[in-house]
DNA sequence: CTGAAAGCGCTTACAG
DNA sequence: CTGAAAGCGCTTACAG
């Protein structure tokens, strides 16, 4: 193991004090030219790095923006890391992903880590922490939630309305003409899935059509609940006509009990889900979806927790839900 | 803002000296029960926790694995994520990603980020950092290579063999009785794309096949390219029986190609990829592919650093791809 | 078992 | 423009 050279190092061999090799990397200071010269020199000569842990401590700034996230192999949420990761680039600062699993307890140990960590900010994508732990966490730290909105905490917050993304795609199954739609919830302790649903019924609503519970089947927003889902519903019911998948992956799992049924899509069964996955333009047919534009919302989050660093108060981007229209839907063929 | 609470505040409260604390903190000397006591109730009430940047910087390890990731997004990268989250759970270390896009360049970019960090150790997942490079990287630090063995650094090198991967699958499509069997390739700049395509070109030459350098298109392992090439292929050559595709991505364009023309997989045409991204056993048809162990690899990863720090000499677990038969290859109906 | 002191590698008033 | 000194919040020999 070579020893990692200090500003000591570098100070000594070019002569100076400590102070201006100092002031000289941070340009803080202007500095004659033939010192910066020969610092310089000695800094390439050494192959000298600062030690940002030395750093972190006598500027109380850490450089790294704490994210705590759900899964760190999540299709969405993937495309919000890549967001956080643009927005950040070349500021010096860096993201540090921990996960939390949705689960309130997973998710506060990922604070502490990342506050022990002296993390200069937060970011907070989705997840189960509570309100007022969130605002109490904000007195002292500037943090941002992405795909939620804290009571109070509005400016930080960074979201699409998950009801009229919902309705949206709601509204092009109806305009379709189809009628019994069934929906494939996302986890019911998940705020935007419960929104979602609520955007479903409200387009049913909407439409003067009945709510029928029976249509209706718990997910959890994983690939296999849907498969089960649609599976149970395809043995009690022959009359849907379309299903509203809480997610794309949700959609992916129904889209094989279909396969497996022999059911064709569009032709016999209209199928739609949510997010926008980038791998949903892919599937056979590609999927009709409600987007969810993740990476912009990871940008925004990054440019959100800037303006929070400089003391201003953020102007989170108005973002929204599109309706992407691609092959797995089509006109209700025979009422 | 708060502020917050340190050492030396527990210290006072508790009416001890700060090594006392310190002590107790780390569990590293025996403390009469009545002060650990009182700093134990110091602690909860000021609600203290250490700062891991002063620790980091008297301890002179960071606590944090850095690991050089090509894209924080990537499907296949986020299984060895999980797999180096769970291998680094509850051992204080964690990872900190930074993504080097496969450029050489912004990969050193990523190591200097990290190594500025004081990362403890790094994990590199594949990429295109030159062997030499990495081998002077070993000299200073425990770095251990993911997806890609280091000559002279074997025993730090986590991989399995992609050519035997791409024989197991090649194999499978030649004793299904498929002979014209067209190959899209990764990046060829990519090492494990060119032994995938080398494995391809051992399978054929085992079963007594001539290589037909027509059947060959390039790729660069994303849905798009698979697509085209697809396109390009069922274009020029009506022969063609079965794709293997080098990896789950790639096929998954060949496959929306295919649905594209009405070639139905696999009466038609067979299909395999390579990876068994958890998405592949969700499309229609289920894919069948070439396992790639992408957790157990993040997990060994994780244990050969934990080697690596205590000063042994890492033991990498044997792994190796495997064939995942689902529904998108049969037999050949008519030679 | 416990404290005072020095040190980890930087930064930043404070002087000049 | 530049240096000496103190300090960031810990840890760890060194004494006792």
């Amino acid at each position: 193991m070579s020893q990692a050279r200090t500003l000591n190092d570098v100070a000594k061999h070019a002569n100076v004090s400590p102070s201006t090799v100092s002031r000289i990397l941070n340009g803080t200071a202007s500095v004659s030219p033939d010192k910066r010269k020969s610092v310089e020199e000695a800094i390439s000569l050494l192959g000298y790095r600062p030690n940002l842990m030395a750093q972190a401590l006598a500027k109380g700034r850490s450089m790294t923006i704490g994210v705590v996230t759900q899964a760190i192999s999540s299709p969405f949420y993937g495309e919000t890391f890549v967001g956080i990761e643009q927005g950040l680039a070349s500021s010096g600062y860096h993201p540090m992903f921990i996960s939390g699993h949705w689960r309130a307890e997973e998710e506060r140990e990922a604070v502490d880590i990342l506050t022990s960590r002296r993390a200069d900010a937060l970011i907070i994508l989705g997840g189960n922490l509570e309100d007022d732990y969130l605002l109490k966490m904000a007195e002292s730290l500037p943090i941002v939630t992405v795909g939620r909105t804290v009571q109070g905490l509005e400016h930080q917050s960074i979201n699409i309305s998950q009801e009229d993304g919902a309705m949206l795609g709601m509204r092009h199954l109806l305009d379709l003409g189809h009628r019994r739609i069934a929906h494939i919830s996302g986890p019911p302790s998940h705020r935007d899935a419960i929104e979602r649903f609520t955007g479903y019924k409200n387009a049913l609503a909407e439409y003067g059509i009945a709510y029928d519970p029976e249509l209706v089947l718990e997910g959890n927003y994983q690939e296999r609940a849907g498969l089960l889902a649609t599976e149970q519903l395809l043995s009690r019911r022959t009359d849907v006509t379309a299903i509203f998948a809480a997610n794309d992956q949700t959609a992916m799992g129904a889209r094989l009990a279909m396969f497996r049924r022999g059911i064709r899509v569009p032709d016999d069964m209209s199928l739609i889900g949510f997010d926008d996955l980038f791998a949903s333009g892919y599937t056979t047919p590609p999927l009709t979806t409600v987007r969810q534009p993740g990476e912009d919302m990871g940008l925004a989050a990054a440019n959100m927790v800037f303006a929070l660093l400089e003391g201003h108060r953020p102007k989170p981007p108005r973002l929204s839900a599109s309706l992407i229209v691609r092959e797995s839907t089509s006109r209700l063929r025979f009422a």
